[in-house]
DNA sequence: GCTGCTGTTGGCGG
DNA sequence: CCCGCCAACAGCAG
């Protein structure tokens, strides 16, 4: 769930409260770390969809949240094999999965809640960690141009909806925001690369993430800011989860949801053409 | 209680 | 190499 504009919130959140802190701990139940004393934060970035925390003697933990984990800052104890939160917000049930937390120096915590344990968070070489990023993610939407954004994405021949949310060809985008962007830019999802006015996707693109930034996120699901708050995008959709209801253009469209592998798409055959 | 749905990534097979 | 499919897991709606 967590997409661009979650990640991208979620980093700017924890860059203002854990720069230049120290790590004294580092507690997971479902992975091991190895031994790691006294690392300071160095900053705190996002790559497509994935957090990475620099660290001091060129260390850097790598975090993807994947479907349902999400990050959270406060302060737990452990008891009888749980942690605890003095923070209502943060006892929530949402946020009460928690398989990762990285203990600082003032008593504060960083913590991952993740119902479904698919998230990982891990420790690499600052440079094997840089390599792997460069090899394996592209550049996100906001860092390109247009003519970058066009050769990258007329690359691919599989149909639009699968190369927005390829994170080799461009990275950060997911499910939810694929679906919103190509309303926007009313482009049929099913339609090939090489058919369609690419600038129109280039803008929507831009458009789309930038709202959900503002919004800090979409809280459908299990995603909430560090805070254990809510963000607001949820409120703004057109058509993700909106199958069965009149598309938003009020054009006589019903939106409809169809299977893609063992995922789902939606959009309104309209004006979606 | 059971089934189906959820969404990201990586691994597998065509 | 490229593409599509599906398992990994666990909560939750119906």
């Amino acid at each position: 769930m967590p997409e661009l504009p979650e990640v991208e919130t979620t980093v700017n959140d924890l860059s203002i409260t854990v720069i230049n802190k120290k790590i004294i701990g580092l507690w997971s139940d479902i992975s091991s770390f190895p031994k790691v004393r006294a690392l300071t934060i160095k900053g705190v970035y996002r790559r497509g969809k994935n957090i990475i925390l620099n660290l001091s003697s060129k260390k850097k933990i790598l975090i993807h949240q994947k479907i349902a984990g999400h990050l959270l800052f406060g302060e737990w104890s452990f008891e009888d094999g749980k942690w605890i939160s003095k923070d209502e917000l943060l006892r929530e049930k949402v946020n009460s999965y928690i398989h990762f937390v990285i203990t600082l120096n003032d008593g504060k915590m960083i913590a991952l809640s993740d119902p479904r344990k698919f998230a990982k968070m891990e420790i690499w070489d600052g440079k094997k960690l840089d390599r792997k990023m460069s090899n394996e993610i592209g550049p996100d939407p906001m860092e390109i141009d247009l003519k970058e954004f066009k050769k990258r994405i007329t690359k691919k021949k599989s149909i639009i909806k699968t190369v927005l949310m390829d994170q080799s060809v461009i990275s950060g985008i997911g499910n939810i925001y694929s679906d919103e962007i190509l309303w926007d830019a009313r482009i049929n999802p099913y339609k090939r690369p090489k058919d369609l006015d690419i600038d129109r996707l280039f803008r929507s693109t831009k458009k789309i993430l930038i709202k959900a930034i503002k919004l800090k996120g979409d809280s459908t699901s299990d995603y909430r800011l560090i805070d254990g708050t809510k963000g607001g995008y949820q409120k703004e959709h057109r058509v993700y989860k909106r199958e069965g209801l009149s598309c938003l253009r009020k054009d006589g469209g019903i939106i409809e949801r169809r299977k893609l592998g063992s995922r789902s798409l939606r959009f309104c055959p309209v004006c979606q053409k």
